[in-house]
DNA sequence: CTGTTAGCGCGTTCAA
DNA sequence: TTGAACGCGCTAACAG
């Protein structure tokens, strides 16, 4: 049972007081500010020397009681399995990383009851900060982190009666880049496909949509466990009114609607043209291949860590946090 | 600025001292056990009450310090933008979750420096355990990892020089049920193609491909950071070649080539067969579909998190973890 | 039976 | 350069 080492340990063994050993480990040492802790050369080498020879890791338990401060963050997105929100995790532990932060992690699996469920656990470990994708109905848990007065940014949704610190894709204009692409492609008979929820990021796309094509344009709305039958149905309705333009809002149905149409034998790009959202390599292997809109997902993650980060230090030096919520809002480019 | 609320407020509110909230808070009440602690319904109410009203959340830090537990997990993987790991991640995150704990989640990219940070910086946070997928020459790491006494389980890899728990897949095996299947589409002259790393899952395959086919078998090997020019080259001697089957090894490869081949025009299934490694998407627009690999990653996340909840029991008791081993070997199926 | 007092764990930090 | 209080929750020992 390797058992831990303390600092009380290497003050032992180096044959000084504790308070000297956390001086030194923290690089208290001869600083200019106001308070400089003189240690000599040799006491200082002494004791990196029996931290070093003891491999002493110091208890950040301990260390967050006294300063409160844990240098954690907690990211709640929707599920690390899909590339889309997997590509912004990663992004978004390699900025915290920059910054001397560790990344708790949680998907919601677009239920409330798992969003508030999050919240809460990442509070009691005392993240300093959160970053969010919040779900449909998502107002209790959003509440709950407004109340605590935690910092945190939205990402990639927004709910209607919350304006808080978020970075957003501007969604209308990526649906008027993909429409503006697939006429130039020739197609006439345009519907989209959707999912079955209230969320802003699909919710922006559907209204953009209807602004363009108008009030009656055909919107397939899929849900989120969507099986091969409920693509297969969009298929079918899609090949019976002779739709030869599909605009496919999201990553998953976008795929698993070429597919239902691929096995039923459609020649994609021929017969109907598809400008989907979100990268899938999918689009690589049709001729020509499919144009998609691309969310800058590095600059999404960028953005919303260092709108993060600001606040932490704002919160840190006294501000108020409340008070900020702005948006960023990014645009997204057709590939 | 919401101060946070503490065990004393909760006390001073309700009127009574902070043992007893404190053993209202943990049903520490009632245990039929050695020590029954009786609080009268009424106060139990009442302190209840007060916590709910406040909003009262336990510092995790305190308690951590206290009981010595964290009840929290580091996942330590390569790239969680990689469907592959993405998905891991998440039936990690679930499993997780249903026994109580939280996760930390780091990227490698293949780097074993980031390998060692992450080690060190998860257990600077007093991670309970690890599920970690080793890099390439990640020895160092792997070195730290044993040495704290934290337990641990490896999962996708092994290294060599460590035998230590594992949960992985039978590579060899996937290899030799993915050799059949390409014969049985008629495929005579197939070679593989590989990522030139040092990493068990390839090596494994590489050597099993090798053993079925001969020693002079060709085996491609593409860098971990790969680009259009890599896959291209693999493509033109494939088909200088006359290659008419194709092994790939991975995922991010297998799309690689794929891509490079269908711009090249080859008629892919037809001029070539091609049979995967993990799913991809793509698989699904070929004539017929792509055959590949599937390894079990659900199984895998399980075996990995009831595994690693294991050695942490273990280690609760004052069980020797160092003595436990085993490796969990799961089949791959095709598909 | 119902409840309280007090020390502990570990690193930080102020006063000496 | 050191002693000791501190942060917060847990729990053994003790009291009415």
């Amino acid at each position: 049972m390797p058992k831990n080492i303390t600092i009380k340990d290497i003050a032992q063994e180096a044959g000084v007081s504790i308070a000297l050993v956390s001086f030194v480990m923290n690089n208290r040492i001869g600083a200019d500010g106001k308070q400089k802790y003189r240690v000599s050369e040799a006491t200082k080498e002494r004791i990196l020397e029996v931290a070093r020879r003891l491999d002493y890791r110091p208890s950040s338990a301990a260390r967050m009681l006294r300063q409160g401060r844990t240098h954690v963050l907690g990211v709640i997105l929707s599920d690390m399995g899909n590339i889309f929100y997997g590509t912004i995790a990663h992004y978004l532990e390699k900025m915290a990383h920059l910054h001397g932060y560790t990344v708790l992690f949680g998907n919601t699996e677009e239920d409330p009851e798992q969003f508030s469920r999050l919240v809460r656990s990442f509070l009691e470990k005392d993240v300093e900060g959160f970053v969010v994708v919040p779900t449909q109905d998502g107002a209790a848990g959003m509440q709950q982190l407004i109340a605590s007065g935690r910092p945190f940014v939205v990402i990639d949704r927004h709910l209607p009666e919350f304006q808080v610190p978020s970075v957003l894709t501007d969604n209308a204009d990526a649906m008027r880049q993909a429409l503006r692409a697939i006429r130039s492609q020739g197609a006439q008979k345009i519907e989209m496909v959707s999912y079955a929820m209230r969320i802003s990021s699909m919710t922006d796309r559907e209204d953009s949509f209807r602004e363009v094509m108008g009030p009656h344009a055909h919107i397939y709305h899929l849900p989120f466990n969507l099986t091969d039958e409920d693509a297969d149905a969009v298929a079918d309705e899609v090949l019976r009114k002779e739709t030869d333009g599909l605009i496919t809002a999201s990553n998953v149905p976008s795929v698993a609607v070429l597919k239902a149409l691929f096995k039923k034998g459609v020649h994609i790009q021929q017969d109907i043209r598809i400008v989907g959202f979100d990268y899938s390599n999918v689009y690589n292997f049709f001729s020509p291949a499919i144009s998609y809109i691309l969310q800058p997902l590095p600059q999404i993650a960028q953005k919303a860590a260092e709108y993060l980060f600001r606040l932490i230090e704002l919160k840190e030096e006294g501000g108020d946090i409340g008070q900020v919520k702005e948006t960023i809002v990014l645009k997204a480019t057709l590939k």
